[in-house]
RNA sequence: GCCCAUAUAGCUCAGGGGUAGAGCACUUCCUUGGUAAGGAAGAGGCCAUCGGUUCAAUUCCGAUUAUGGGCUCCA
């Protein structure tokens, strides 16, 4: 005699056994066709599964996000049914959900093109349509493999193969399609109206390079097509804010194809990015860095002593001259460290907190490149802290005040950290590395930071925190980053004379806040939408004349703008008024000034925002303040 | 690096085995116009590169390069 206790408190007593099913009947018709799955005891399963004793429920629908993802499994599912039906010898193997969608990882003997995408994207609009009901059942390990290679699937048959042998497993059928699963699934595939096939794209079997490259499909699935539309839109306005195109509207930059990888900034891009630099460097200088700038070549040999060659000489450009192989340098530390060299070193000099806008060259797998976010030269904001043990725990921490502050000033809140620990290959003792990653863990959990740990993921010379940036299509790209270095100053000689005369090495902090100053401005240009704010914008103001009569005192305003540092533009073409408002809108300028006669008349400026607001005349005086105070405050854009 | 797709005017894109198309931008002329496109005329292309098929290739096929979407990688 079950006692359901619903959501809401109310309870239900059934004579018998129910499923999730009756109880949502129970409830209500429509109910019970709305019924996706059941969450029993905070646990969610199929709405066949039978309830024997007392228990909570909540009926999990469209409107559940558990319940969509129930739809996104079982819609991959689906995708699945329809490419065996069609092809028959497709294998299938994996395919879960993910943010948004679905995928399914095929092993097929040609490669599907996007008219095999249509068709089965027709394939699964006839099967749900057929509304086949999915049904659990149990096998043993042993019976499921023996399933699966009588099908066929070597693929499926090795996946249990690899799961303990006392595990009974679940399976899930519909229609001539079974596939083993975790469930829970919708209870036929009638429940699944929203979905669209997306991409096709490689992807290797188990994750693992080594092996051969499978075909994935992706998909996106929601509980109704209204949300589905709504998701499409949604992607469609991302994308506008592609930093690419953005890039190109504004002539940020161009990338071509003598030098893939590397960038061409036009004067805007580099106007931004320079003022970013200018920004950082008042930052370190305030936080007590140095800043150095060391060589693009350097001996293959320093590398070598490094260990940077040893792990990524095919990464490497290298440049050959009077019989000696150089290394063009693809980070700055190794150099930073010939720095600290020079001269002895005493524990009164440090923490030494070394700064430099490094160029750095990599040679990056061709099919990795991608617009500004991954290149093969790129400038950071790298700097290296030499410091003791017992500083390492304080430099991390204020590291990470540091790089909040500047975050906040580009207006970044949405920051994924990450801890990355030892990986199998590496240098330095197993003692070092537990104390570096109890230094970089206990640094976060001091600020009470969410982090996900990343176990193997560290450098070969130390753990390393992660601070990364979502793109518009929510891509993330690690942006900052602090990494502890045990090692590479003993490879390199690094030492200093300690309190008790004894010679030590010290400590390395390798730290960048932006990262790559490339990727980060393309971060940005999407977070921005291209709408910089007023300290970033390349051109501020455009001045605008009505008529070539007013022109005169355009120049003269413009002049006084200058003066005072603001990047003006004037636009004294013989143009309508309109015209010249529409094109300086579109290259996203914060300001737009109007000068006609009746602001020559009374020595003023009539300002317009780029969101299109009439903000009134201003004197030049006046004018002048409102930029300066926000680009002081660097205020976003009103919008 | 691997899988798939793409490459036509400065930009965004259409086209198609036999003189190459549009819109915007550009140039010239007219227009001096008050808050998102005034009008007219003109110029502009080795259809990514290299091969193959063909009487004929920008179009079909192959390779290369680059770009885009993924996968792997990312000191």
């Amino acid at each position: 005699m079950p006692v359901i206790t619903l959501p809401d408190g109310s309870q239900r007593e059934f004579s018998q056994a129910v499923s999730v099913l009756d109880v949502a009947a129970n409830i209500g018709a429509g109910l019970a066709k709305a019924t996706l799955a059941g969450k029993v005891n905070d646990e969610l399963v199929d709405a066949s599964f039978v309830i024997e004793n007392d228990a909570t429920l909540a009926i999990v629908t469209a409107r559940d996000e558990e319940g969509v993802d129930v739809i996104r499994h079982s819609t991959a599912h689906l995708l699945a049914q329809a490419v065996k039906q069609l092809f028959p010898t497709a294998q299938v193997t994996i395919g879960p959900v993910i943010d948004n969608g679905f995928f399914y990882d095929f092993a097929f003997e040609r490669s599907f093109t996007p008219d095999d995408l249509e068709q089965i994207e027709k394939k699964m609009t006839a099967l749900a349509e057929e509304a086949i009901a999915v049904e659990r059942f149990e096998l043993s390990r042993d019976d499921a493999v023996a399933f699966f290679r009588e099908k066929n699937e070597e693929y499926k048959a090795q996946i249990i193969e690899s799961i303990p042998q006392d595990e009974v497993l679940s399976l899930y059928k519909q229609g001539d399609f079974t596939d083993l699963c975790r469930g829970p699934h919708v209870p036929h595939t009638g429940s699944l109206k929203a979905f669209k096939l997306t991409k096709l794209a490689g992807a290797y079997w188990r994750g693992d390079s080594n092996n051969e490259m499978l075909q994935r499909v992706y998909g996106t699935a929601w509980g109704d097509k209204k949300a589905l539309k709504k998701y499409l839109h949604r992607i469609e306005e991302a994308e506008k804010r592609d930093h690419r195109k953005i890039s190109k509207a504004l002539d940020l930059f161009h990338i071509q194809e003598e030098a893939p990888g590397m960038i061409f900034w036009h004067d805007a891009g580099l106007s931004i990015y320079r003022t970013i630099e200018q920004y950082i460097r008042s930052k370190l200088q305030e936080h007590n860095y140095v800043e150095v700038r060391t060589p693009q070549l350097v001996d293959k040999s320093l590398w070598e002593k490094s260990g940077h060659w040893d792990k990524f000489h095919d990464d490497m450009f290298t440049v050959e001259s009077d019989s000696r192989e150089y290394a063009v340098k693809p980070m700055n530390c190794p150099c930073h460290v010939q720095i600290y060299n020079q001269g002895l070193k005493s524990y009164r000099d440090l923490p030494l907190r070394m700064a430099e806008f490094g160029s750095c060259h990599r040679n990056e797998p061709s099919g990795t490149l991608h617009g500004l976010m991954r290149l093969r030269n790129f400038i950071q904001d790298d700097a290296h802290i030499f410091c003791t043990e017992n500083q390492v725990q304080s430099e991390v921490s204020d590291f990470i005040d540091l790089l909040y502050e500047v975050y906040a000033d580009f207006g970044f809140t949405d920051i994924i950290i990450k801890l990355s620990t030892r990986p199998e290959k590496r240098v330095g003792s197993d003692e070092v590395w537990d104390k570096s990653e109890k230094a970089l863990e206990e640094a976060l959990n001091a600020k009470n930071l969410d982090w996900d740990l990343q176990p193997g993921e560290g450098a070969f010379y130390g753990p390393k925190i992660e601070f990364s940036l979502k793109d518009c299509l929510d891509r993330v790209w690690q942006c900052g980053t602090i990494q502890v270095d045990f090692s590479m100053p003993d490879r390199l000689d690094a030492q200093y004379i300690a309190e008790d005369g004894s010679r030590q090495s010290p400590v390395m902090l390798h730290r960048a806040i932006l990262g790559s100053l490339e990727r980060f401005i393309g971060i940005l240009i999407e977070e921005y939408a291209g709408k910089f704010p007023v300290w970033l914008a390349p051109t501020q103001v455009v001045l605008m004349s009505i008529t070539d009569k007013n022109n005169e005192y355009v120049s003269k305003i413009a002049k006084i703008l200058q003066k005072q540092g603001i990047r003006v533009k004037l636009d004294l073409r013989n143009e309508k008024i309109g015209f010249k408002i529409r094109e300086h809108t579109l290259k996203r300028i914060p300001y737009l000034v109007v000068i006609g006669d009746k602001e020559v008349e009374s020595n003023e400026l009539a300002v317009r925002s780029l969101s299109g607001k009439n903000m009134g005349n201003f004197t030049p005086g006046d004018f002048i303040t409102l930029l300066a105070t926000n680009v002081a405050e660097r205020n976003a854009l009103e919008s």
